[in-house]
DNA sequence: GGATTGTGTATTTTT
DNA sequence: TACACAATCC
């Protein structure tokens, strides 16, 4: 592995060709690489580009040049991109690029574009064009479904684990009969393939697909009607692709069978920053390009605009470190700056709290909060971040947190929706059927399955047929009807009414709204509030198809971004983003990089990791912050924890040490060794060996033993109040029950953790 | 049929 | 810890 150590470096400047006459202004923006591929003629074009280098940028100016010079029209463009996001900056870039906004672009990201070339064709593949996109839950409970359905335990055989088989096969392009003899396990018996069919055959009733079926079925159809096919691949002239080294095997291939027509196709990607291999991200397809398309022109990119010397030194420095990469040698003619900070802190609290210091000292300078950026490994880590900024009142935002459409109320009105659009589904119909409560319970919904199944229908039939006998008690059967009446009503009401209007039908007449209205415990007003935002998103579409669309595949909530606030995401969520000044925390063994990842893959997932931290690095424009913490709380248990790896593959001439108040190493020797059941580990080690003693900074607390509440705030007789039933008295402890005298309520049995001291 | 209590399990990343 | 699901009781 050879490599400079010393940056910047600066490769011979490539010549800039002459060029006669005036050019257009986006053009002259261009270095002489990015130049190279704008302009380079059609045909296959790679662009190896390195974070920071303006990938993006060439994408757009191609496809904006493309479109300039009248070689090809935007209906004849198919631009894909892997987040909302991107593509919506895409259209923003390309817009501005050109002065007006273009119509007509096939632009959006793999699922939309699948989905919306499946839409025109779905009866191909057994489907009716208004399917219905599924989301996780729905999944879940159809893998449960199909797991009982054949006999098994969904004890023993866990539904998300089939479900992730068969994504991962999915991913790979393989329908049930496809599936290698190599991917059985002894999961299910080895019955796995018959039941990724089982489910493929219940999602064909449904009128559903899930999301890796977009794909999937695509190649299905394109297969099933090569006529079809040769329509797209003459239809599109050209195509373009960012971040191709996220696509999947299935992707990959969809790209391939479409760009046979023209072979007009551009793909920016970086090796180094392929994070997604967990979910089927193949980086052989950046690897393979040349093959598949022999006589690409290959372009790379190596000038970093966005960091500086310090940041872009530290991020070469740590990726150097992998095998498995093509290789680039990022330069910048930017200014050193500031080396980047290694901060060793005590807990996860301190971190947060080190961090929300930090922040505010910069907005004191001036800095503004859109600038900043907290970037996780995992989502459970952004909580302690929202704690200490809320206590601060640091204003935040955090991306790909509990998504709006995620909530239970958002969700239950969703599936009321989904019925009236498609009353074949019946996983929608299922989750709001005794939603209010009608009174149609386990027993009835039993009754509903055996009737579908034995007619082979769904269930709002099996629902209307079993109206028809007496089988039901009076009461329910005249409830049921009533539904499947107002189900009925409102199908027909899609026609005269607005999307708004129609949801405030289906709501009211449900009985759904005065559910939470007569709801009294404290989130129902919360509640009450998204479903209004939700009603009101509805403005913004033609038709209900159009919004549920849009719910399924554009799930990202888009906050207003001119906002003043801190960014708080993912590492893998911030791909693609810059920011001014970054934090990243939890850079500790087995946090990051992530145990679980690399027990599952190895020394290829290591690597994996140490690109998320390149990722991580390279989003820093002036100034990074490195934290780790030596403790780290994990569900209710205090672990020692040993800084990452990664930190000491810094080159020590981009880093610094940071120091506050230092707590010498005997203050967290003695018990730590205890905790960790491996003594100290190989990073505690390293860092000892380099003579580097952990500095813990901050002031040293004690962990308190405390006792279970109820045993030393408790005793017989005493006054306590209880969120329902009001104040009484404890006439019994039994461990952490209780029995109490309410003075309203009467006695009662409760558990301690509901009970306050009065 | 419904509410309440008890249990087990999970935390990687997302279209 | 904290949530989802199951078992249990009413």
């Amino acid at each position: 592995m050879n490599r400079p150590e010393r940056l910047p470096s600066q490769p011979a400047a490539a010549a800039t060709p002459a060029v006669a006459g005036a050019e257009p202004a986006y053009l002259a923006k261009l270095n002489p690489e990015q130049r190279a591929a704008v302009l380079a003629p059609d045909g296959p074009v790679l662009v190896l580009a390195g974070a920071g280098t303006g990938k993006t940028r060439v994408l757009t100016t191609r496809l904006g040049h493309m479109l300039m010079t009248g070689r090809v029209r935007p209906y004849q463009i198919l631009a894909v991109t892997f987040t909302n996001k991107a593509a919506r900056e895409m259209v923003e870039r390309v817009g501005s690029l050109l002065g007006q906004s273009v119509e007509g672009l096939w632009l959006g990201t793999f699922h939309a574009l699948a989905a919306r070339l499946l839409r025109r064709h779905a009866e191909v593949i057994g489907l009716k064009s208004n399917f219905t996109i599924l989301d996780t839950d729905d999944q879940l409970r159809l893998t449960k479904q199909v797991i009982e359905a054949a006999d098994l335990d969904a004890k023993r055989w866990a539904p998300r684990v089939l479900l992730g088989m068969i994504q991962s096969f999915k991913d790979r392009g393989l329908v049930p009969d496809k599936v290698p003899d190599s991917a059985i396990t002894d999961f299910a018996l080895g019955r796995t393939r018959e039941l990724y069919a089982a489910y493929q055959a219940r999602l064909v009733t449904l009128n559903a697909c899930d999301f890796g079926d977009l794909l999937l079925h695509n190649l299905s159809l394109f297969q099933a009607a090569p006529d079809i096919l040769a329509d797209y691949q003459k239809r599109f002239h050209a195509i373009l692709v960012d971040e191709y080294q996220d696509t999947n095997v299935a992707q990959y291939l969809w790209l391939r069978l479409l760009a046979q027509g023209h072979r007009n196709i551009t793909c920016v990607g970086d090796d180094d920053q392929s994070i997604y291999s967990w979910r089927g991200a193949e980086v052989g397809n950046i690897l393979r390009f040349e093959q598949d398309f022999p006589g690409a022109v290959v372009v790379r990119l190596e000038r970093n605009y966005r960091s500086t010397g310090h940041i872009l030194g530290a991020a070469s420095g740590l990726i150097a470190h992998n095998r498995a990469r093509l290789g680039k040698t990022l330069w910048t003619e930017d200014e050193l700056g500031a080396r980047v900070q290694i901060a060793s802190l005590w807990d996860d609290q301190e971190e947060a709290r080190f961090v929300g210091e930090e922040i505010e000292a910069y907005q004191r300078d001036g800095g503004h909060l859109n600038g900043v950026a907290v970037l996780v490994r995992a989502g459970f880590q952004t909580r302690a971040f929202e704690e200490r900024f809320i206590s601060l009142g640091l204003p935040y935002r955090v991306i790909g947190g509990p998504r709006f459409y995620e909530r239970a109320e958002i969700k239950d009105a969703i599936a009321y929706l989904r019925v009236v659009a498609q009353p074949a589904d019946d996983l929608a119909l299922e989750r709001i059927i005794n939603l209010p409560k009608r009174g149609l319970g386990d027993a009835t919904m039993q009754l509903l399955w055996r009737t579908a199944r034995a007619a082979e229908s769904s269930l709002i039939v099996a629902a209307r047929a079993l109206c028809a006998t007496d089988e039901l008690r009076p009461k329910v059967r005249t409830t049921l009807l009533r539904l499947c009446d107002d189900f009925e009503r409102w199908r027909m009401a899609i026609a005269e009414l607005t999307p708004r209007a129609l949801a405030e039908t289906v709501l009211e007449e449900s009985g759904y709204v005065r559910m939470w209205q007569d709801d009294r415990t404290p989130e129902a007003p919360g509640r009450l509030e998204n479903l209004k935002e939700l009603v009101q998103a509805l403005d913004d579409f033609e038709t209900l198809a159009a919004f549920l669309e849009h719910v399924s595949l554009v799930m990202d909530n888009t906050q207003d971004p001119a906002a003043e606030m801190v960014t708080i995401m993912t590492l893998h969520s911030a791909k693609g983003l810059e920011f001014q000044r970054v934090f990243l925390p939890g850079w500790e063994e087995g946090l990051f990089p992530n145990q679980r990842a690399m027990d599952e893959g190895g020394a290829k997932a290591l690597e994996e990791e140490r690109r998320l931290a390149y990722v991580g690095i390279t989003r820093a424009r002036r100034l990074l912050t490195i934290c780790y913490a030596a403790n780290r709380r994990i569900y209710n248990q205090w672990a020692a924890s040993v800084p990452a790896r990664f930190i000491e593959e810094l080159p020590a001439e981009h880093t610094e040490f940071l120091q506050r108040q230092t707590i010498a190493e005997p203050a967290m020797s003695g018990w730590f060794d205890d905790l960790r059941p491996g003594g100290r580990g190989p990073g505690f080690e390293r860092m000892r060996a380099a003579g580097k003693p952990p500095v813990i900074a901050g002031e040293a607390r004690v962990l308190t033993t405390e006792l279970p509440k109820s045993q030393h705030r408790l005793a017989l007789g005493q006054r306590v109040f209880h969120e329902k039933f009001g104040y009484g008295a404890v006439q019994r402890i039994e461990g952490n029950k209780l029995e109490i005298a309410f003075e309203k309520a009467g006695t009662k049995k409760v558990i301690d953790s509901f009970v306050t001291p009065a």
